[in-house]
DNA sequence: ATAATTGTATTAATACATTGATACAATTTG
DNA sequence: CAAATTGTATCAATGTATTAATACAATTAT
């Protein structure tokens, strides 16, 4: 399998988060696709140079959030299923990420007129993506 | 000078970064004005009971990112200045925190649409707070 | 069956972040 | 000018997070 990941030790950024934030990255650009499987926890280790566990904690708590799917002997994959959140939950977490954009935007004095145009914008391309993902060519 | 700010010492996020949060939101919403001074460091430590570094930490870190301005022997102020980055550098940051939405959004099993559909209610929301702030009744 | 491959669990070493105690420096107030 | 008030700097104590070493458990392949 190819490998997507890389991690820097001196980043200041824990290696286990920059590697969950890749993994997220990967299953939302389509790089990584439900049912595919991921590098077994060793194999990662050995690729990135660094612990078994450290690949394994990103792994469980990706599980953990319902992201991918762990089952020892066969090996770690992304998750079919529906998330574990009710929407209901699942929205509010996205309206308090959005919050904190429209503060550090207000922060940050960029007027609601050019936030808003910004993320046009930014959807626009993901929209874009999403409909080249779908016809499959993940990344 | 009323006290906005209410720390919690075991939710796992440390004081300092909690105020720093509450602050931002509190300037963000109009609770707090440019030119307006902020609780003295011992003062406002008494009040939240902790040690008078935990609150100079979150005020010069805020000052360090151009929102507060500390003056020694005089007080803390909300910065009236333009912030410090360029204007293209506060746009590169606002739009990698709109990509967190994004990538939160796909990974939620939120489609675009309804992802579009809570930021229109959210920034109409912010648009007419704005309004109320600018007519007076901050908070 | 046995070996190999996978994820899991336990424990420990280490570094770092957080908070506090205390003293210093600049400005304002009387 | 002296006292009070403000932010700043230094140092130490402590807890916690991160990573690693190692052994265990389940599944698959031979």
């Amino acid at each position: 399998m190819k490998n997507f990941f890389h991690l820097n030790a001196r980043s200041g950024v824990p290696m286990y988060l920059q590697l969950k934030e890749q993994i997220k990255t990967a299953v939302a650009g389509g790089a990584l696709r439900p049912g595919d499987q991921l590098p077994s926890v060793r194999e990662l280790a050995v690729a990135l140079t660094v612990n078994p566990n450290t690949i394994a904690r990103a792994y469980n708590e990706l599980e953990r959030d319902g992201l991918l799917i762990a089952e020892q002997g066969r090996g770690t994959f992304v998750s079919e299923k529906e998330p574990l959140l009710k929407e209901e939950e699942r929205h509010t977490q996205i309206k308090s990420l959005i919050n904190k954009v429209l503060i550090e935007s207000y922060n940050l004095r960029i007027t609601a007129e050019k936030l808003n145009a910004i993320w046009e914008e930014r959807l626009k391309a993901w929209k874009e993506r999403l409909r080249n993902v779908q016809k499959g060519d993940g990344e």
